[in-house]
RNA sequence: GGGCAAGUGGUGGAAUGGCAUACACGUUGGACUUAAAAUCCAAUGGCUGCAAGGCCGUGUGGGUUCGACUCCCACCUUGCCCACCA
């Protein structure tokens, strides 16, 4: 019978409802059972899947299918993360209800989902946009305020001008909006904050843990911690009693530090600049670079500009008198917002001294130009040397120094060691409408009060105006803003920002557990069984952002007693683009491939192959019309071998009564199950499905005749084990073929994962390969016990070896057993 | 400027230091067909040769080794991340 698109759709549709119906990827709870917890990134609920979504959840439904055919009790959930700026754009649009918007997508989503057939519990599914999940998110937002680690606090913010909102540090990508790629201005609010920092130590540190995350999202992360060890170092200005502090890595060159420069952002500016006699000049600077854009201000490229104040700092080893000016390279959110100045050893300051006509001093010798004096530079010298020019301390090396004259500094208590850190406070206000309400309401008398937990949740108001407009709309809807206040039941106001949507991602992991639990932001006991996430799959664009947040927060679980774990998941896996045309799949490009389209001209099932086969997961794919072609041939060929060549048998297969053919299929057929069982755990999709089609390929050319019951059996066990290992990759065609082999299982999962037979791997004759000199000359079909020393009497008499040979003489005689030998003249 | 990847046929890609190019796509030829599609079979790195074969070949240049796509050094190119970070 042949195998048609009718078919396969027929087929597809007939699986997923029984998968459905028989609840065969539901995750009980069982402490007996060891569990596997496979996880994806939940998709933003834009409405269609994409070709990213497929390749991402494919890969994710491999494993799971893989480990539940193990016999793992796996955890394989689904749900979306709802809240965000789509949908708020789409209301102001085109007037739509941002929630039935949402809910829309859902619903379309999960339909996609389902006709791709993957493995979910769908009784976990959840949307952060809903009541019972955004309840503990304020829930845990109440928690960090009782903790400290929630605050509010006035201070510069990025801002962007076109989403209208203030943005994470995380957010900002070269200095423009992650979202809408517009230039973020700094703005002065007040904002609410996390105490990400409080954790910088242990967010560092535990990165040492994560044996199986790509080396490099571990640096990206390491990158954004950015510890620098360091020295603080206290300067007097003269003619009062201020302190400027400069943090610098490197306290050797202070010797050689001939001016100090301020950010204009610097809260000492103000009383350094008024009443200067240039104070007009000095305050139009700072306007200046106030109005500068982010990303322009930190390109590096930009000429250093910057004006002197006037007035003098003293510096502490020397008591020297050293200039204070104030530039546009010096940034208030690094370190203190002042440095010390070493033009002969730091390649801006060097520019900068050489603009603006301010003195060098060499105080670390380049070892390769001793003689070199401060006219003859024409860059700083960065690299080591011993100290000259620096009192007691000449003629250390400069690293030792950075030690000693941190300690001494320490000593004479003008400076302190210490660590700078690049992370920040995370930002999570948000002027929107469709996100988590911050659970907070602000009374004249009473100040910030938090709402009491038997409040919350602090329910989103639903059809509201959405302008684009104005603010936060929440602002403009009274039944919302105004409230009484918890303490002294006085008129008060509520707090109109929402959460930033990673908060809501952030610990979604942990309520899959107990998704339904209306108690508790989720249960201690089932959390404590699932946990930690055994596999996490999803795109490197969220190696900082949202893999950063989801540490913090299950560390701050930790702290709270919820959890026993310290990182939430153990293997990562980053999925590469998909590509078409050589560029990134997109909807402003025109160049998407519809996921949807295939399903309808191919079956899931060849999809899900292709999307594997194509490329190693990890790197990018480039989407081929006529590849997936040879997808659906491959899953004809399966169909066609079952159809026309599954004969039962009684015969059992017994090594002794085989012959050569069927050796080498039954040999075959062990390799394969090795191969794709080991390929599996290494995320080598693309190879295991190659080694599927090379046994494919194998039973092909073995032939079996009428009556020929032994071979039959062979073949048969070869087409068992074809069915069975491909079954994660192509599940509907799998069950629909096992089920037509007569078997008993509801579904092919229950039958277990092949194992292999190390005996069965045995080869009696073996190839060996003979070089001369290292290149291939000869070839030798040999008994696979055959001993060096037979070896060599076969190689040496061999024609075409001594052909090579030149009659030369042996000078080594190389042999590597099984596998090859090399004669060296 | 710093860090991390990667560079292999016409294409996607395979190769614990041991036969480079598995598997697939594409192309070419053949079988089946009135014809086409589908399917099946065969060939398919370059140069050279009637052939057997020979030589060359994994970004470039060196090195280690009996033997290097693989390890080491330098360089080139591409991609990603970070970056006036003090």
């Amino acid at each position: 019978m042949a195998y048609s698109t009718k078919d396969i759709h027929q087929i597809e549709a007939k699986w997923q409802k029984i998968w459905d119906e028989k609840k065969i990827f539901k995750a009980t709870f069982n402490s007996e059972r060891e569990k596997y917890y496979v996880l994806e990134m939940f998709p933003y609920p834009s409405g269609k899947i994409h070709m990213g979504h497929v390749r991402n959840y494919t890969i994710t439904d491999v494993i799971s299918r893989f480990k539940m055919s193990q016999g793992f009790n796996v955890i394989h959930p689904m749900g979306y993360d709802a809240f965000g700026q789509p949908a708020e754009n789409a209301a102001i649009k085109r007037g739509v209800d941002p929630a039935q918007w949402t809910y829309g997508c859902m619903d379309q989503m999960r339909t996609e989902l389902k006709r791709m057939g993957f493995s979910y519990d769908w009784d976990r599914e959840l949307a952060t946009c809903d009541q019972d999940y955004y309840k503990w998110n304020q829930w845990i937002f109440l928690k960090m305020m009782e903790k400290g680690l929630a605050y509010k606090k006035g201070s510069p913010v990025n801002w962007c001008p076109s989403c209208e909102t203030t943005l994470a540090n995380e957010e900002v990508i070269n200095g423009a909006c992650w979202r809408c790629k517009n230039d973020v201005q700094q703005k002065d609010l007040e904002q609410w904050y996390l105490r990400i920092t409080d954790y910088s130590q242990r967010l560092l540190d535990d990165l040492d843990t994560l044996d199986h995350w790509p080396q490099r999202v571990i640096a990206m992360q390491k990158n954004w911690i950015g510890k620098s060890y360091g020295v603080e170092i206290f300067f007097k200005v003269e003619k009062t009693e201020d302190i400027l502090s400069v943090f610098t890595t490197r306290v050797d060159t202070i010797f050689g530090a001939t001016y100090v420069v301020l950010a204009p952002e610097h809260p000492l500016v103000e009383t350094l600049i008024s009443g200067s006699a240039h104070e007009d000049v000095l305050r139009a600077f700072i306007q200046k670079v106030a109005n500068e854009s982010k990303s322009s201000r930190m390109s590096g490229e930009n000429k250093k500009e910057g004006v002197y104040t006037g007035q003098f700092a003293i510096n502490p080893v020397n008591g020297e008198k050293i200039p204070i000016w104030i530039a546009d390279y010096v940034l208030m959110e690094y370190g203190t917002g002042a440095i010390m100045a070493v033009p002969t050893h730091d390649q801006r300051d060097f520019l900068f001294a050489n603009e603006h006509g301010l003195p060098l001093r060499i105080v670390i010798q380049d070892p390769s130009r001793p003689d070199l004096v401060v006219d003859g530079m024409d860059a700083a010298y960065e690299g080591d040397g011993n100290l000259v020019n620096s009192q007691r301390f000449d003629g250390l090396p400069n690293r030792e120094a950075i030690k000693k004259i941190g300690q001494w500094m320490e000593q004479e208590k003008i400076g302190t060691m210490t660590v700078h850190w690049r992370l920040r406070d995370w930002l999570i206000s948000r002027q929107r409408y469709w996100g988590t309400p911050i659970p907070v309401i602000y009374c004249e008398d009473c100040g910030i009060v938090s709402v009491p937990e038997t409040d919350l949740p602090v329910e989103l108001p639903r059809n509201i105006q959405i302008t684009g407009e104005g603010g936060s709309p929440l602002n403009h809807v009274p039944e919302f803003l105004n409230v009484a206040c918890p303490c002294c039941q006085k008129d008060a106001r509520r707090e109109t920002d929402t959460m930033a949507t990673f908060f809501d991602s952030s610990w979604y992991y942990l309520r899959y557990c107990s998704a339904k639990d209306d108690q508790q932001v989720f249960d201690k006991a089932e959390a404590g069984y699932w946990m930690a996430v055994d596999q996490y799959v999803g795109g490197i664009e969220h190696a900082i952002l949202h893999l950063l947040y989801s540490r913090f927060f299950t560390k701050f679980f930790k702290d709270l007693g919820l959890v026993s774990i310290d990182e939430p998941f153990i293997r990562l896996l980053t999925q590469g683009m998909v590509l078409k045309d050589g560029e990134v799949m997109s909807k402003s490009k025109g160049n998407t491939v519809d996921p949807d389209a295939i399903i309808s001209k191919y079956g899931a099932d060849a999809l899900r192959l292709f999307i594997l086969f194509a490329a190693p997961p990890e790197d990018q794919l480039e989407w081929n019309d006529n590849a997936i072609e040879g997808s659906w041939k491959f899953l004809n060929r399966i169909w066609h071998m079952v159809d026309q060549r599954y004969l039962s048998s009684e015969k059992k297969i017994v090594k002794d009564i085989l012959d050569e053919q069927d050796k080498i299929l039954e040999r075959t057929c062990h390799l394969t199950i090795k191969k794709v069982t080991a390929d599996i755990d290494n995320y080598k999709f693309n190879t295991a499905i190659s080694s599927l089609m090379i046994l494919m390929n194998a039973m092909d050319k073995y032939k079996v005749q009428d009556g020929q019951a032994v071979k039959q059996a062979v073949l048969n066990h070869a087409i068992r084990t074809v069915i069975q290992l491909l079954s994660p990759f192509a599940p509907h065609l799998s069950e629909e073929l096992w089920s037509r082999l007569g078997a008993s299982d509801v579904s092919i999962i229950q039958a277990g994962w092949p194992r292999y037979d190390e005996s069965a791997l045995k080869q009696d004759e073996i190839t060996i390969v003979a070089q001369v000199n290292g290149k291939v000359r000869q070839n030798f079909y040999v008994s696979a016990d055959i001993t060096k020393e037979q070896l060599k009497e076969l190689t040496l008499s061999d024609e075409k070896i001594q052909l090579h040979m030149q009659g030369k003489v042996m000078r080594k005689f190389i042999y590597v057993p099984g596998k090859l030998v090399n004669v060296v003249v």
